[in-house]
DNA sequence: AAGGTCTTTGGGAGCGCTCCCACAAAGAGT
DNA sequence: ACTCTTTGTGGGAGCGCTCCCAAAGACCTT
């Protein structure tokens, strides 16, 4: 039962330590010969390297977390998870570096996770949805422990290397659309504004909705379905003429669509819809809900790659990735 | 930067590696003042044991997997992934265990995974909705990795320990609330034969239809929304009659409603319906679902704690834990 | 006071690997 | 023929930890 150790391969093989490491390791500098005996010997023996011994001297463990943290907690139900986490998955495959899920509810869980994160356990973190000025990213860094975020933190030029949706752009166009439909009570259901994609999201509604004078009518949430509601409830109330809703995620979207229903307001004839990510369930409400799409496959894919090759030490041009996104025209504008 | 050692921790509290090593481990003997001294240095010098050193040494990796293999890719999307992940999650820490989540999409990617989960690196495993007779588990155990199921596998007698809820007596109880509405055309909406929960959803409506003398109205879908709408479809094209369904998912039966709904048929009056997981989609839904609650964060925990009994080789009087589940009633039954 | 037991301690050995140095073998140049 | 590379190879050292053994103290007994 006990599992063949590289010594054991050497042995079979008829050479030395040194060049069983060598051709696993893939150095050059190893005869066909060799290099065959080895192989076959591996794989009679169904040599497996182990990970710890290689990790103790190389001071590396192949291993990068990817932290869900206590506010964040909910992301498992957010439509952009799936997504992300299955383009992180795929990129870090193909490198060969195990994903690590790193959990923390309490406080003291947090600083327990830190302490682990930068106790050399893994060699890169990835961040989800960072709320606020979170001391994390900071902190990793300054334990020299590659971090790349997804979404933008917010702050003014913060020095992390991230990737983000243009979710500026992506707003902008989903308000000129309603523009286009010749909306102009258009308001807002912004996110929150501690995090880059509400702010964001928010200023692309700024941004068309300032040139052409009209009012800007925005309330905020937190992207949940029940704060789209409360959301909705408030514009309503204040603004009863309001033709058109931009809100800054799909949930949100929904749960005022729900709102206005209630109010009896017919969706788009009364007041248009536009969402934000494209999630299945925009797809399938009634009517079904125009949205911006954000390709969050891509996103996971490369933060894992910016990660890698951080690790890796490559010097980066461009330690920022900004991805497109684009208006998906369904029947609720 | 370098991080400081045992043996560094060692010097400055004045005693030898063997001592620190107590201290970190909890071996209960160690002097008061030993510990002290000890636990004082390790503060000052911000001390994190190695893991890499020790999983050497120990043989034990503090780390389990949690698969998610191709077929199953998909279950992030799924309502119930995030209650199981946030349970296994919150039993983890406590134990002080790491959660890798191990991805494989294609074939050859399946291999290298189980060549890796076998070869030494984690404690044990978690295995979320298999399909059919995966041999993964049986390999798994073979090659001494302690495995836990979620979910029954099929097949009669299976020897793996497993968690899973008691999804006959819900879909029993479900079906004969239909029943004491006075239905008579009761349907059901059932999972794919290959997989435990299908099957025992099923068996739990046959169970309550059966002794009535009532027709078994039977479509099948893969717990998708599209294909419980196809199902839906196919039973109203062959029953335009039935008068309640009982699908054996939410997702299922909110593509069930929707087909009803298109077909012009009011819910619950004309068809009533009653889906299975208690999602917040179900919460949502118009009119809001009926559905069987079932305990995912539950299941999630006892998973892992089954897991963590099995990895420190406690003698299990019961390697099979299974979890109540109730009816929820709502609008749509 | 001497011998016993129990607790506490230090440190050698060794886990399986990579790194690197020394050296052998094979060409290449004069 | 001889040096001087170049290429390939074996194996010692050591990564940071736990295990375990021998020895030192502490505390009883008689």
């Amino acid at each position: 039962m006990n599992r063949p150790t590289l010594e054991a391969v050497a042995a079979r093989a008829g050479v030395g330590r040194g060049t069983v490491s060598r051709v696993i390791n893939g150095s050059p500098n190893v005869s066909e010969k060799a290099r065959e005996a080895v192989q076959q010997a591996i794989q009679e023996l169904g040599y497996v390297p182990n990970r710890a011994a290689r990790a103790l001297v190389t001071r590396r463990t192949d291993t990068v977390a990817l932290v869900v943290s206590e506010s964040e907690f909910r992301v498992f139900d957010e439509p952009y998870f799936a997504g992300t986490i299955r383009g992180i998955g795929s990129a870090l495959t193909e490198t060969g570096l195990q994903l690590i899920l790193a959990m923390a509810r309490s406080r003291q869980e947090h600083a327990r996770l830190e302490h682990y994160l930068t106790g050399q356990h893994v060699d890169g973190v990835l961040l989800l949805s960072l709320h606020g000025d979170d001391p994390l990213p900071g902190r990793l860094e300054a334990m020299g422990v590659p971090t790349v975020l997804g979404g933008r933190p917010v702050g003014p030029a913060t020095p992390y290397s991230y990737v983000d949706m243009d979710n500026r752009a992506g707003a902008r166009q989903a308000v000129k659309h309603l523009l286009g439909l010749g909306r102009g009570r258009i308001a807002a259901i912004a996110g929150p504004q501690d995090m880059g994609v509400g702010v964001d999201r928010l200023s692309g509604y700024r941004d068309a909705v300032l040139p052409t004078g009209l009012p800007e009518l925005v309330a905020y949430g937190d992207f949940s379905e029940e704060s789209g509601e409360s959301a909705m409830a408030e514009l309503l109330a204040a603004h009863p003429d309001v033709d058109a809703v931009f809100a800054a995620s799909d949930p949100m979207a929904l749960g005022a669509m729900r709102v206005l229903k209630a109010a009896g307001r017919a969706i788009p004839e009364d007041v248009a819809v536009i969402g934000f990510d494209d999630s299945k369930a925009a797809l399938h409400a009634d009517p079904p809900l125009t949205t911006v799409h954000q390709p969050m496959e891509a996103m996971g894919r490369q933060m894992a790659l910016l990660l890698v090759a951080r690790i890796n030490g490559e010097e980066l041009r461009q330690p920022v990735v900004i991805l497109d996104t684009h208006l998906v025209r369904r029947e609720s504008a």
